[in-house]
DNA sequence: AGGACGTCTGTGATTACCTCA
DNA sequence: TGTGAGGTAATCACAGACGTC
């Protein structure tokens, strides 16, 4: 995967010491200024990052993320086809809240223990619930027995088309919802709770391999860079070397503002990124990075 | 080939805690 | 300020896939 800085819309700023050679998560964070908030106008639809639109990333979670700040901010989008979410819920729904059994589930759930939070909205209606869709036996049924409920592929589909249109659901549409599959509204909460946590956890996972590399990317050309400055320290020491010598940097002068270009350089010599990173722009304002400010200190202005 | 097994992975569910109206 | 609803984080427990013998 191959990102632009800008794209990403991360912001990203490393103040690299002469030791920053020796890179690993732990010590990054304390170089690292990261702004990791994807902006949507910014960022491309392949983007990983981009969580508002659907990536085109093979396993399921990449498909639909979206983050739930995203999901906040979203235009209302026709949600739940078929099924009119704003309606207030019938009587038929309160009857679906109160529990319904999962047809196209393997087995239906069942857990030692009760949430307190059905516990106060319908717990005895639950426990009702539980008693009728299991279809357990009382032996398997035993202490602690916790089977689990696997969703159908068609119950997990809808469930993910609706995740790609909201990442939170409000009461009408958990309620719509769980409806339409015959599940309990507790159990697509549930779904969508998990979702969002492993969604959010495998983002991680991507932001920080990406910054891994961004990192490893930004050590190299800094180490380029002060060699380039020790070059040029040298140099100036010895003027009369310098008369006998093939410029042996990599910088180039701009022809209108007289500042130092650094070309980029030969890829025979130097490492190739892992990163596809913004090229640094030495006409552009400078960047305001230790290694950068003191490279431009030995600009010379006309 | 195929069955028993151990391990790994994905995922449904629970619990504790936090935030906010 | 207390309270309930809804969120996240951490964790548990199970089912199924997979590799090995």
């Amino acid at each position: 995967m191959v990102f632009q800085k800008e794209d990403l819309g991360l912001s990203l700023s490393l103040n690299f010491q002469e030791s920053s050679n020796n890179i690993n998560p732990s010590n990054c964070t304390s170089s690292l200024e990261l702004n990791l908030m994807p902006s949507a106008s910014s960022l491309p639809s392949t983007s990983p990052f981009n969580l508002f639109q659907k990536a085109s990333w093979p396993e399921t979670f990449l498909s639909s993320e979206k983050t739930s700040q995203a999901c906040r901010v979203m235009e209302p989008k026709p949600f739940l086809k078929g099924i009119d979410v704003n309606r207030l819920p019938t009587t038929a729904d309160a009857e679906e809240e109160a529990g319904v059994s999962s047809p196209n589930s393997t087995l239906s759930s069942v857990s030692g223990k009760r949430s307190e939070r059905d516990l106060t909205n319908n717990g005895e209606d639950h426990e009702t619930e539980r008693d009728s869709s299991r279809g357990m036996s009382d032996e398997e049924d035993g202490e602690n027995s916790r089977k689990k409920l696997r969703l159908s592929k068609d119950q997990s589909a809808v469930l993910e088309e609706s995740f790609k249109e909201h990442s939170t659901l409000n009461p009408k549409q958990k309620l719509a919802l769980a409806r339409r599959l015959g599940l309990r509204p507790r159990q697509v909460e549930v779904w969508f709770q998990n979702r969002r946590a492993r969604t959010k956890l495998k983002q991680t996972e991507v932001d920080c391999e990406y910054l891994k590399r961004c990192c490893e990317s930004l050590t190299e050309e800094n180490r380029r860079l002060q060699k380039e400055v020790q070059e040029l320290r040298a140099l100036k020491l010895s003027p009369q070397l310098y008369m006998h010598m093939t410029p042996p940097t990599t910088l180039t002068m701009c022809s209108s503002c007289e500042r130092v270009a650094v070309p980029p350089p030969p890829p025979t010599t130097t490492t190739p990124s892992p990163v596809a990173r913004p090229t640094f722009n030495p006409w552009a304002a400078p960047m305001p990075l230790g290694p950068h400010r003191s490279f431009d200190a030995l600009h010379t202005r006309s």
